[in-house]
RNA sequence: GCCGCGGUAGCCCAACCUGGUAGAGGCGCUGCGUUCAGAACGCAGAGGUUGCGGGUUCGACUCCCGCCCGCGGUACCA
C-alpha cells in the first residue's frame, strides 16, 4: 500500500485540536433563547499532590461524552470544572515543609489542569473555579450566614477527639483503640465548642424529596442514614426523688415487658442516681468507656458489659421497681441517653438480661398463648397480640402501639415522638487551611486590662455577631508557622491581631474555627452558572438558564456526606428563595472504581498505580479516553488491562487507516455503499445515540467497532460515509474525529455539527435467519423474509432432514412461531 | 447481622429490562499469510453443563423461589 500515507499520531493530532478549541473558545457556553440546554456536572477534585489517576478520567469521560453529543443536537451545553481546594494535605504539608497551603494548592491545580486539557475534555474553561478562591470564599460566607441568620448554625459542647500530640481534633476513623491513627499518640474525648449546622430540621425533607429523583441505590443509603424512626418518649419517675427519667421506644406496645432500665454512660443523671455502694464501680465502668471512641465503642464491644447503678425507676403505669443499670451500648447522642428495657422483645435487651440474670417477661405472643420465655435462646421481634399487657390486652402490634400512646398522652406520662439517626452537622474544624467562620464576640475585659493581646480577657462565645455582608469575606489570616498547638482552639487563635479588633471602642474576637472541606463542595455547581459575578453569588437570570443539573456523575463514596450536605444547603437556600428548585441534581450517576491490573485497589503501597500521563504519551488521549469506556459499564467495578488499552490503540488505528485518506482515492464522492453496510451504518447511528443517552457507553464503543471492521472491509469507503463515521467517533475519540472531519474536507470543527440521522427501516433486516426447534431443542436454522407467514415457515423446513429426523413418526402437537425470532415445532 | 450490586469462553465484557439460534466487541491462545527474522498488520480457527438446586413455559442466561460465592455500604440508633 501507499508507503506515503502519514500513520495516525496521536502525540500531534491531539496538541493541535486541543490548541485549536482553547484559541476559538468552541465550548464557552451560551444560552440561546428557545434552545433545550443540559447542565451536565463532574463532582470536581480535590487537587492532590500526586496528580490525577486513571479514575478520574473515568466519569469525566463519560459526561465529556454526553456534553459533546448534545452540542451535536442543538443542545446548549454548561459543562464546568473547578477545584475543591480547601483540605488537610495542604495544610499537613505546611507544617511539615513551612510551604503556605495556598502555594502548595496552586501548585497542584496547575498540575491537575494540565492533565485534564491533555485528555481533551470540553469544559468551560472560562468558568474555572476553586473553593479557596477569595472570590468564592466571599458567598460560602454568605451562605453561611444565611444558616446562621435562620437559626440553623449554632454553638454547642460537642465530645471530639482531641489528640495533644498532634495539637488536633481527629475524625472517629482517625481514632484506634484510643490512639492516633498516625502516630499511635493517646487521644483524649474533651468536650469543644463547636459549629453545628441543624440539619436534622431537614431531616423529613431530604429523605422525602429523593422521591423524584432519578438517582441510583444512593436513595436508600441516604433514607438509612437519614433514619427516621416513630415511637414515643416516656417519662418513668425515679424512687425517691423529684426528676423523671425520660426514655425513647419505638415500641411503646411493650411497656409491660420493661423489667430494667439501661441509661448510657454520659447520660447526666448518672452520676446524682448512683448510690453509694455502687458509686465507684460505675464511675470506673464510665470512665472505661467514655475515653473510647464511638468506633471502638460498637465495634469491640460484642458482649455486653454494663453495671446496676443501685437505683430504681418506676414503672409509669404498673409502678413496678425497675433497676437502673448503665451500659455502653445505649447511645449518650440518640435519642434520650435512656432506654426501658424489654428483653423478651428486642435483641440487644434479650442478651444484656441473660448476660446478667434479668428477667425476661413475654408481653407479644405470636398467637395470642401464654408462654414461658425460660427456654428462649432469642428474642420475639416480630409483630404479634398483646399479652400480660392490662388495657393492651388481645390488641395487634401496631394497634397496640397506638392504643398506647394515647394512653400515654392522656395521662401525661408521655408523647408521640420521631426520632432521627440522622446527627447535626458538625461545623467547624480547629485548622488553618479552611473558610474561616464568618461570626466573631464581644470581649470582656476586666479592670486594668485594656488590650485581649496582652492582657486577661473573657470572649463571650454566647453571643456570637454575624459579620456584615458587606465585610464578606473574612480572609485568612497570614501565618508564618502553621503547626498546631496545644490548644484546641487551633492555628488560628495564634494570629491576635487578625483574631481581635476594635469597634466603636470596644474590642472583640474573631472565629477561629474553620469550615469544614465539605463546605466548598455544598454549593459550587451554583457558582458555575455564574462565576464572576461580584454582586451576588448568582443571578437570578443565570439560574434559570441553567439549573438545575441534569447529569452529575461522581463516586459513589460520596453518596450519602456530600450528597446531603448539598441538598441540605440547597433547601435551605431554596427556603430563603434563592433557588427555585427543591433538589438540584436531577440524574445522579456514580462511576465504579478502576481495579489494578492484578484486581486488587490501585494504591502506591499495592504497586499497581497507572498513570495517565504515561497511557496519552503511549498512545494518546483518545485511546484512554474510548478504553476507559470500552472497559464495562460506567457504574461498574473493573480492573485496568493494559492489554485492552493495545486493542483500542488498534481500533482507532484501523479508523484512521480505513478513513483518512477516503477523500484523495479517485471518485470517492460518488463511490456506492453495498446494501448490508448501509444497513449496519443505519443501525449504528441509532445504537450510538440511544447508547449514549443511556450513558451504554461500552457498547456504543463496541458499535463503532463492528462499523471500523466492516468500513476496512469494502474495498472504498464513500465520502460521506466517511464523514457520518467521523461524526459518530467524534464524542468517544474527539482528537481523531476532528482531524479525520478536516482531512475529510471540512473546514470547521465538528463540535457543533449536526448528530447523523439513520432511517429505521433501514434498521431492520428484512431477511432474516431463524432456528428451528424441535421441542424446544435447536436442530436447524433456515433463512425466511422477517414477514413470512406460517404456510412460508412450513414449506421452508418441510425437507430439513434435521427436523424431519426427530419428527419422524410423530404427530404435531403445537407449532410455535414468532416472526424474526423462532420456530418451535412441539411433537409427540 | 442488615441493605445494595454482581457471578456468561483463560481474561474484560455483550445478550437479561421486554423469555426465542449462548456471543457483539476487545485481550489472550492456535494455525496460515507477510518478513531474512521478529514486531506490526491481514486471514482462518479453537474454546462455555451461563455459580448451584427447584419452579413457571412449547422454549429460561433472561422471569419466580431457595441456597453458595464475590464486591460495596452500614453496623448495638432502642
Amino acid at each position: 500500500m501507499s508507503t506515503e500515507r502519514p500513520k495516525y499520531d496521536p502525540s500531534s493530532i491531539e496538541p493541535k485540536w486541543q490548541a485549536r478549541w482553547e484559541q476559538e473558545k468552541t465550548f464557552e457556553a451560551r444560552r440561546h433563547p428557545g434552545r433545550p440546554k443540559a447542565y451536565i456536572l463532574d463532582m470536581f477534585p480535590y487537587p492532590s499532590g500526586s496528580g490525577l489517576h486513571v479514575g478520574h478520567p473515568e466519569g469525566y469521560t463519560a459526561t465529556d461524552i454526553v456534553a459533546r453529543y448534545q452540542r451535536m443536537r442543538g443542545v446548549d451545553v454548561l459543562h464546568p470544572m473547578g477545584w475543591d481546594s480547601f483540605g488537610l494535605p495542604a495544610e499537613q504539608h505546611a507544617i511539615e515543609t513551612g510551604t503556605h497551603p495556598a502555594q502548595t494548592t496552586a501548585k497542584n491545580i496547575a498540575t491537575f489542569k494540565r492533565q485534564l486539557k491533555s485528555l481533551g475534555f470540553s469544559y468551560d474553561w472560562s468558568r474555572e473555579l476553586a473553593t479557596t478562591d477569595e472570590a468564592y470564599v466571599r458567598w460560602t460566607q454568605w451562605i453561611f450566614l444565611k444558616l446562621f441568620q435562620r437559626g440553623l448554625a449554632y454553638q454547642a459542647e460537642l465530645p471530639v477527639n482531641w489528640c495533644p500530640a498532634l495539637g488536633t481534633v481527629l475524625a472517629n476513623e482517625e481514632v484506634i483503640d484510643g490512639k492516633s491513627e498516625r502516630g499511635g499518640h493517646p487521644v483524649v474525648r474533651l468536650p469543644l465548642r463547636q459549629w453545628t449546622l441543624r440539619i436534622t430540621a431537614y431531616a423529613d425533607r431530604l429523605a422525602q424529596e429523593l422521591q423524584g429523583l432519578d438517582w441510583p441505590e444512593t436513595k436508600e443509603k441516604q433514607v438509612h442514614w437519614i433514619g427516621r424512626s416513630e415511637g414515643a418518649e416516656v417519662d418513668f419517675a425515679l424512687e425517691g426523688r423529684g426528676e423523671k427519667l425520660r426514655i425513647f421506644t419505638t415500641r411503646p406496645d411493650t411497656l409491660f415487658g420493661a423489667t430494667y432500665m439501661v441509661i448510657a454512660p454520659e447520660h447526666p443523671l448518672l452520676e446524682s442516681l448512683v448510690t453509694p455502694e455502687h458509686r465507684q464501680k460505675v464511675l470506673a465502668y464510665r470512665d472505661s468507656v467514655v475515653s473510647k471512641s464511638d468506633m471502638d465503642r460498637t465495634a469491640l464491644t460484642k458482649t455486653k458489659t454494663g453495671e446496676f447503678t443501685g437505683a430504681y425507676a418506676l414503672h409509669p403505669i404498673s409502678g413496678a421497681r425497675l433497676p437502673i443499670w448503665v451500659a455502653d451500648f445505649v447511645l449518650g447522642s440518640y435519642g434520650t441517653g435512656a432506654i426501658m428495657s424489654v428483653p423478651a422483645h428486642d435483641e440487644r435487651d434479650f442478651e444484656f438480661a441473660r448476660a446478667f440474670g434479668l428477667p425476661v417477661v413475654e408481653v407479644v405472643s405470636p398467637d395470642g398463648q401464654l408462654h414461658d420465655t425460660a427456654s428462649w435462646t432469642e428474642a420475639v421481634t416480630a409483630d404479634g397480640v398483646a399479652v400480660r399487657s392490662g388495657f393492651l390486652d388481645g390488641q395487634r402490634t401496631p394497634d397496640a402501639k397506638a392504643t398506647m400512646i394515647s394512653h400515654l398522652e392522656q395521662k401525661g406520662l408521655g408523647t408521640r415522638r420521631v426520632q432521627y439517626r440522622l446527627r447535626d452537622w458538625v461545623f467547624s474544624r480547629q485548622r488553618y487551611w479552611g473558610e474561616p467562620i464568618p461570626v466573631y464576640f464581644p470581649v470582656e475585659l476586666p479592670a486594668g486590662s485594656t488590650d485581649p493581646r496582652k492582657h486577661p480577657h473573657t470572649v463571650r462565645y454566647d453571643q456570637p455577631i454575624a459579620v456584615a455582608e458587606s465585610e464578606l469575606p473574612v480572609r485568612l489570616p497570614e501565618l508564618e508557622d502553621f503547626k498546631p498547638s496545644d490548644d484546641p482552639a487551633g492555628p488560628l487563635s495564634r494570629a491576635l491581631d487578625w483574631r481581635f479588633f476594635q469597634k466603636d471602642g470596644k474590642w472583640f474576637a474573631r472565629e477561629t474555627n474553620t469550615m469544614p472541606q465539605w463546605a466548598g463542595s455544598c454549593w459550587y455547581y451554583l457558582r458555575f452558572i455564574d462565576p464572576h459575578n461580584t454582586q451576588a453569588a448568582f443571578s437570578k437570570e443565570a439560574y434559570d438558564a441553567w439549573m438545575p443539573v441534569d447529569l452529575y456523575v461522581g463516586g459513589s463514596e460520596h453518596a450519602v456526606l456530600h450528597l446531603l450536605y448539598a441538598r441540605f444547603w440547597h433547601k435551605v437556600l431554596f427556603d430563603c428563595g434563592v433557588v427555585s428548585h427543591p433538589e438540584p441534581f436531577g440524574k445522579l450517576v456514580h462511576q465504579g472504581m478502576i481495579l489494578g491490573e492484578n484486581n486488587e485497589k490501585m494504591s502506591k503501597s499495592r504497586g499497581n498505580v497507572v498513570n495517565p500521563d504515561e497511557v496519552v504519551q503511549r498512545h494518546g488521549a483518545d485511546s484512554l479516553r474510548v478504553y476507559e469506556m470500552f472497559m464495562g459499564p460506567l457504574e461498574a467495578v473493573k480492573p485496568w488491562q493494559t492489554q485492552g488499552v493495545t486493542g483500542v490503540r488498534r481500533f482507532l488505528d484501523r479508523a484512521w487507516n480505513t478513513l483518512a485518506f477516503v477523500r484523495e482515492e479517485p471518485g470517492a464522492a460518488e463511490a456506492p455503499l453495498d446494501e448490508e453496510s448501509l444497513r449496519l451504518l443505519h443501525k449504528t447511528v441509532k445504537k450510538v445515540g440511544e447508547d449514549i443517552e443511556a450513558l451504554r457507553l461500552n457498547t456504543a464503543v463496541s458499535a463503532l467497532m463492528i462499523l471500523t471492521n466492516r468500513l476496512a472491509d469494502i474495498p472504498r469507503v464513500p465520502l460521506e460515509t466517511a464523514r457520518t463515521f467521523a461524526l459518530l467517533l467524534s464524542p468517544f475519540a474527539p482528537h481523531l474525529a476532528e482531524e479525520l472531519w478536516e482531512r475529510l474536507g471540512a473546514t470547521k470543527s465538528l463540535a457543533y455539527e449536526p448528530w447523523p440521522s439513520y432511517d429505521p427501516a433501514l434498521t431492520v433486516d428484512d431477511v432474516v435467519e431463524m432456528g428451528v426447534q424441535v421441542n424446544g431443542k435447536m436442530r436447524s436454522k433456515v433463512k425466511l423474509r422477517r414477514d413470512a407467514t406460517e404456510a412460508d415457515v412450513r414449506a421452508a423446513i418441510a425437507n430439513d432432514p434435521n427436523v424431519l429426523a426427530h419428527t419422524q413418526g410423530k404427530t404435531e402437537k403445537k407449532f410455535v412461531y414468532v416472526p424474526g425470532r423462532i420456530i418451535n415445532l412441539v411433537v409427540g
